[in-house]
DNA sequence: CGAGTCGTTGACACTCTTCAAGCGCGGTGG
DNA sequence: CCACCGCGCTTGAAGAGTGTCAACGACTCG
C-alpha cells in the first residue's frame, strides 16, 4: 500500500516499510508541535486506547503494511514475542522523546537546529557507514514542519541553516538536500550532551 | 524504604508507594530538564538497557517497595500478565511525555505555569473529587525545580506565579502551598487543548 | 500567465533571560 | 539566646534571543 504523502488518520496498525511518518499534537489556537517520527521499520498505532488525539501523516511518500484493529489485537493475545517485541519499541519511543524533551526544554535555537540535523544524519542517510565522518540526506520536513518539531519559527529554522552553511559546517543543495562533512563538527554545535560528567 | 530527599541513582526496580520521584536528564554544561515525575502507583526503572541517562531522584519524602534487577526480570519472563501491564503504563507515559512536549514547544511562559498547576492539581490534590471545582495542594518541586520541568527561568516562575495570584486564580501560602478555586478559570490559562477543532 | 507554496532575508517588537539586590526562614555556632 | 550564614523565593532593570510582520525570489501546478 502505497500513500503519497497526504494527510490521514491512522486507526489501524501498520509496519513502516520506507518513508517518514510525523506525528503531531496541535493546540485548538493552531499551534503544532511533532511529537516523534517514525522511520523503518518501525510499528504504528497505539494499542489499548481509542486513538491519544495523536495525529500521523506521511511526511515523505510512505510504504505502510497496515492491518485491521482486530487482527492486531488477537496477535497480541496470541504470541508473547509480539508483545515483547512492542514494549521493547516502546521504551525507545519514550527514551527518544525524554531525549527530545531536553532539546525542546533547555536548548538554543541553533542548538536545536543542530541536533535535529544530527538526528536526520543518523536516521535517514543513505549512505552512511556506522561512525562515518561525513553524511549526505535529503530532509523528509519542510521549514515549517521542522519549526514545529523544534518549537521554534521557521524563519529561525531558515536562519539557522544559513549560518550553519556560512559557517561551512553543512551544505545545502535545492534547500532540501544536506550534507554534512564532519559529524564531529556539527555534534558540537548541539549543547552538551553527557549526563553527569 | 523511606527514603528522605537525597539523589540517587536506581539501579534496581521500584514501586512507588507514596510521595513524588522526578525524572531529570542534563547537559554537560549544568542545564538541566526533568522529564518526568513518578506518583504513587508507579513502576519505576528501565528494563532491558543500562540505565539510559536518566537522573532519579525523590522530590519529597518518597516510600519505596524495590526489588533486585534480577528479580525483577524473571518475573517478567515468568507472568505474561506482568509484562502487560508494563507495557501499558510505558504506554501511558509515551502519552504523557508527548502530551508534555507540546507544553514545551509550543505554550507561553504563563501557560506553561498554569499547565503545571492544573498538572499538579490533578495528581497530588489531596482533596479532589473527580471533576471538582477546586483543589488544594502542596507543591513536590522548588521554584528552581519547576523551571527546569518547563523550560525557562525560575525567575520567571516566580513572576507567573504571583501573576497568577494577582489574578485571583491561586493563593499561595508559605510559598508551597497552592489552593486552586476555580478550576476550569485555571484550564483557560493553559492554552487551547483539542485536537483538531 | 497567474496563483500558490516554500524558502530566505530584513526591520522591529516583545517575551524571556540575565544579573543584581533584598527578604524571610531554619540551622549552626559563638 | 541571638548573630550569622545559606537557601529558597521574590522583585527590579537591562539586554539578548526569538517571534512577528512584511517583502521578495524560485518553483510548481493549473
Amino acid at each position: 500500500m502505497e500513500l503519497t504523502g497526504e494527510a490521514q488518520n491512522v486507526d489501524s496498525y501498520s509496519n513502516v516499510l520506507s518513508g517518514v511518518v510525523k506525528l503531531s499534537k496541535s493546540l485548538s489556537d493552531g499551534r503544532q508541535q511533532i511529537v516523534g517520527l517514525q522511520f523503518a521499520p518501525n510499528f504504528l498505532g497505539r494499542p489499548f486506547k481509542v486513538e491519544s488525539s495523536i495525529n500521523a501523516e506521511a511526511a515523505t511518500a510512505v510504504t505502510l503494511c497496515s492491518f485491521p484493529r482486530a487482527a492486531v489485537e488477537r496477535m497480541m493475545k496470541a504470541s508473547r514475542e509480539f508483545e515483547h517485541r512492542l514494549l521493547k519499541q516502546t521504551l525507545n519511543e519514550l527514551d527518544e522523546a525524554r531525549e527530545w524533551m531536553v532539546t525542546l526544554g533547555r536548548k538554543t535555537a541553533p542548538e536545536k537546529v543542530a541536533s535535529f540535523l544530527l538526528m536526520m544524519a543518523r536516521n535517514i542517510d543513505s549512505s552512511l557507514d556506522a561512525a562515518s565522518r561525513s553524511a549526505s540526506f535529503d530532509l523528509p520536513l519542510t521549514r515549517a514542519e521542522i519549526s514545529d518539531f523544534l518549537g521554534i519559527t521557521n524563519e529561525t529554522v531558515s536562519r539557522q541553516l544559513t549560518r550553519l552553511r556560512a559557517d561551512g559546517v553543512i551544505r545545502i543543495e535545492n534547500a532540501r538536500h544536506v550534507t554534512v562533512d564532519s559529524i564531529s563538527r556539527l555534534e558540537k554545535r548541539c549543547g552538551g550532551g553527557r549526563e553527569r560528567p
